[in-house]
DNA sequence: ACTCACGGGACGCCCCGTTAGT
DNA sequence: ACTAACGGGGCGTCCCGTGAGT
């Protein structure tokens, strides 16, 4: 019996090297050779689990993506009973801005792919897919909260979840760019919250 | 005094190269060599007018926000009299999503710029400074447009501007990924808007 | 385990070439590409071996340094049974001007070394050390022959040492650049080593 | 009548600043622009008035010489009244040592050029030429003085003037190399002048 | 007399992918 | 499974020489 190694787990490895260099560097400064200095493995063996410098981008690509999956659901599973709607779609969307620790680290990460996404037409579509899952999902949440009678019914529910994601990715990049822009983020999320979860008039 | 060329010029010539290669290929497709092969001149040349890559690309990002303005102050002339606050804000925010031609070749150089920005300090600065400065502008917009009636008294002005052009970078992005992205983004800017600039029940 | 090579082989392979270009053309002449050509590698390869130029050029010192011994070890390996002190010290003196082919070929590269030791102290360091060495040895030598009585008593032997040694890179270099200086060279050598192995007068 | 500027002057100007970065950092870093540079004048100006990289490297090579020439001069004109031939002769070989600080700012550029013309023809006339007159002028000094019976009858004086300006040279470059070079080499010539000029036992 | 614009080439460094091998 | 050796090419930088032009 040969030596058995954990192909997946040698892949997870070297992908958070990848996110590491890319989230500290840029995606530009992610060379073989960089990654496999960070990983602390050879050069060969970086290139043996991953057949071109794009395979490993794409993995590292989905890796994010589960991280990110992965923070939203222990931010969400944090909150206190019981979750209101509300209270999920801001557990959510402030996962996406970098104002805590764990964003802040992935968040250039996510701008370096997103930026790479618009010229590689190999990481759009992964992306594209899990932009339009996530959309979805909020259209549910927001179409449930409106028959609940916690959304006005004026309020366009599909327009609203797709503003809310594109504004929290817009206020991601800002937050990266202005050193005031994080809290200046959360601030923006719940002024849109408060007036979509409206108290009607009474 | 020997031969004189226009400085200014031949930079530009050559910024707008950088701007076409970044646009089409990204960032990391700039190279002093092929920046001379699209600009059609030797790479010393593009030695002689720029040190460094590293000004060429910091001129070529001031290039494009002066092309930003210029289109933005286009759209804005070409507005059918009289102006209303609502159009010419509608203008700006247009001008920032890839729906029209110009913008849609601009807008993944202008990504580009922005995903290097979160790693290069040097591009951060202009870029900080561009985004206040343009905040600021709405900001006063929208204030003048509440105390003129057409925005009622509720609305967080401030709040409003920042949300604004957030949204509009993110809308930007997704509309780069997502082919489907433009008109939607047309759209969801004319929901806010409208929500906005909204009529008060009489 | 891959492929295995013989690291000190190619290194010394590549070292070579460096001594044959400097020697030929000076050491300004040696580049990279010039080191795999002369050397019949790929550029590649050369910085396989060395990771900086710097690091080749100081490599090929110590082995210019190494070959020196050799040559004299071997001149002085040749010499008639019994050697006596004042025939080792001429071979080793002899074996430093560019009199025999070996040594005319080696000359300029020495040459080339201390000009740039001059302005480069990572050069320098290792110079100085066997230059020191190389004295000390010269001085145990002369005062074990002034001690046998080979030596006048008045003779300083700190100073002889010092002064032939500096008198042989002297005489290498006029010798470099004066057709006529090899001979005359040998000639002064051993003018001065008469003079210090004096037969007292009876 | 135009502008008439002098032609000697100018190119002593650049010249100059050819010898400081040359003693500075090695002739390998002399490039047409950094003289510009340290001369204060533009890179075309110093290719006005040296057609070639070369030239200019010759015609500071002459500059050099004629400097060490009129340090010479001056160190002999300060001697005491009156002045002996071995006091001339020592004032001759200690300006060839960097023991003030004149020649220890001209030394490292003195071997620079030593270094050079070992592999540039160019360079090596001059040099060999002018080595050859002052080794000539040693021997009438040194004949001089042992027709005057100053210097015992035994000595050869051919040979120790060919002697000592090498070894002025070869402590030069080991003065360069040793921080405790210089004062070393100034006992050592004297006890070679002394032993030449030696009082014969009465 | 003097200068700028410009071309073209070289340099040192770095990097990626392949391959031969253990 | 894993690695070292290796080739080839690209990068940003620098530099020199020419020639048009004032």
């Amino acid at each position: 019996m040969p030596k058995q190694v954990d192909h997946e787990e040698r892949r997870q490895l070297i992908a958070a090297a990848v996110c590491r260099l890319a989230g500290r560097n840029g995606l530009q400064a992610v060379t073989l050779r960089q990654v496999a200095v960070e990983a602390g493995v050879s050069m060969g063996l970086v290139q043996h689990y991953f057949t071109t410098k794009e395979d490993m981008l794409l993995f590292a690509f989905h890796v994010m993506s589960a991280r990110v999956e992965q923070r939203i659901g222990a931010a969400v599973a944090s909150l206190p009973q019981p979750i209101s709607t509300r209270s999920l779609l801001r557990a959510l969307l402030t996962a996406m801005v970098p104002a805590d620790e764990g964003t802040a680290l992935e968040a250039p990460l996510w701008v370096a792919f997103l930026a790479r996404a618009v010229v590689a037409p190999g990481l759009a579509g992964p992306l594209r897919q899990g932009g339009q899952m996530l959309r979805q999902f909020v259209v549910e949440l927001l179409g449930a909260a409106q028959s609940a009678g916690e959304v006005p019914g004026h309020v366009d529910v599909e327009m609203e979840a797709g503003s809310l994601l594109a504004l929290a990715d817009g206020l991601m990049i800002h937050a990266l760019i202005d050193p005031d822009g994080p809290t200046a983020a959360l601030d923006t999320l719940d002024y849109h919250l408060d007036r979509i979860f409206a108290r009607p008039p009474t």
